[in-house]
DNA sequence: ATGGAAGTTGACGCAGCGTCAAGGTCAAGC
DNA sequence: GCTTGACCTTGACGCTGCGTCAACTTCCAT
């Protein structure tokens, strides 16, 4: 009592409709474990076969599928509890903020490149297109924190010419400030050094434009100054720069604790 | 023999870096479980402390991490086997592509939406903007496969004007003719069914734009004609769909087996 | 001493299948 | 009737980058 293979066969074994749709068996068996195309009929063996109406739904599976639904909305809009339109309404939002966030993405990794050819550091230490930057390194260090990095740049670009000019002057006079307390011999917690931190926190708090400099954020980037041989050397080495990273610390302990 | 907090501290617990670099501890681990940071010191019962160095590492991984770069890249380009540059142009390559298929896919969802909520069926009915469509519904089946689904569009924009009046006007002629040969008592493997199961095979090689008919999908079709009561009423319902289906049928084993 | 905060390792979960692994079925040729 | 090879089954791990318990141990302050 075998099914002979009639003229006009109805149903078709699991390769064979996986190849018509163009997917694979696997797929096949995922979506039916998912809930989302049951086989028409299933042998005494075990063997899994479809008919018309199933490559039907596998085809509106797949168009789905394409478009980016994950399975889960396919199941909705199957069943009938979505209408299709609702759901790639959805579905829509979703992918236009995903591209929003692609491109900001692409943008950063423009730029990266672009830096750390030009400066061969992977931290941009040119990001200050007109300037002689050679002159500038400090405020390259102030944006190290990654959400200060992306901030960073569109505070600095607010800026006008004048007000970065100030800026710049600022960050330099204060280097020098650094440089001179540490040959004097001064401690970290004397008023002068004291006085620099200050200003040194000052200054960052307006250089990250709305985001706050916490105690984690200022000692670390007081540690930096120290493990960094490139701004090391800015401080005059690394006693010069431990110098900071202790004033900074007191500072810290005192007014960000 | 408890080391005392002493003033200038240079190490922190995995809490109080996490905190500083804005990530968790969680991460921190498992950036260690990948090779990609260690701690500076490891305690006696197994805590994690991490100094300076650590944090500069850190923060060079969490920047790359925010560029898109995936964990096993960043080690690389960590140990040097690999440039920052060079890495990060891969990875813009990759990030372009990506931007393509989103750009692509959003195209296709707007315009399944719009087909959707004016044709009410998720398989969009009316993709010949400019015609009456109510009056050529068998174009819209021959593109049911999913990739011809898109790619069958472009295939279609890609036609003059002229060009699509003529396969409109082919494809009604052809479904005209099999709705008669059904009526007439044909059998579907007489010469006249063949020869339009023939004439249908070469009418969809050329609407797929290139893309191969081949027999999963050619008698897949057929299948479809027959499960779908939209395209069946076409066809003289589903009688005339099941001679239809059965004609191609035939034509596929005797043609493209 | 004790309670609470913080540390540890271990392991599951997620999205959508790809990819073995180990074994049963089926049609065909000898 | 037996072997071969193609195709089928279920079961389970893998991948990415951590989030999130779970079950304990340690540290610090009262």
């Amino acid at each position: 009592m075998k099914t002979p293979p009639e003229h006009g066969r109805r149903e078709w074994s699991i390769q064979e409709i996986a190849r018509a749709a163009g997917t694979t068996s696997r797929t096949l068996r995922h979506y039916q474990a998912a809930g989302l195309l049951q086989p028409s009929r299933v042998g005494h063996n075990g063997y899994r076969y479809y008919d018309g109406a199933c490559l039907l739904q596998l085809q509106r599976i797949l168009l789905l599928r394409d478009l980016g639904l994950g399975l889960e909305e396919i199941g909705k809009v199957l069943q009938g509890r979505t209408g299709p339109a609702a759901a790639l309404h959805t579905h829509l939002a979703v992918l236009l903020e995903e591209r929003d966030r692609l491109e900001r993405r692409i943008a950063a990794v423009r730029k990266t490149i672009d830096a750390t050819e030009r400066g061969g550091q992977l931290m941009p230490e040119e990001m200050f297109d007109g300037f002689d930057h050679t002159q500038y390194k400090e405020e390259v260090e102030q944006r190290w924190g990654r959400e200060a990095y992306a901030k960073g740049d569109r505070w600095w670009r607010s800026l006008s010419t004048r007000e970065r000019q100030d800026w710049l002057e600022h960050s330099r006079q204060l280097q020098n400030d650094w440089v001179d307390a540490a040959a004097s011999g001064t401690a970290p917690d004397s008023n002068e050094a004291q006085e620099l931190a200050r200003r040194q926190f000052h200054w960052l708090a307006g250089a990250n434009g709305g985001q706050e400099v916490g105690y984690g954020y200022f000692t670390g980037l007081g540690e930096m100054y120290v493990a960094d041989p490139r701004f090391s050397a800015n401080y005059g080495g690394e006693a010069g720069a431990g110098f900071v990273r202790d004033a900074m610390k007191i500072y810290a302990d005192r007014h960000l604790a």
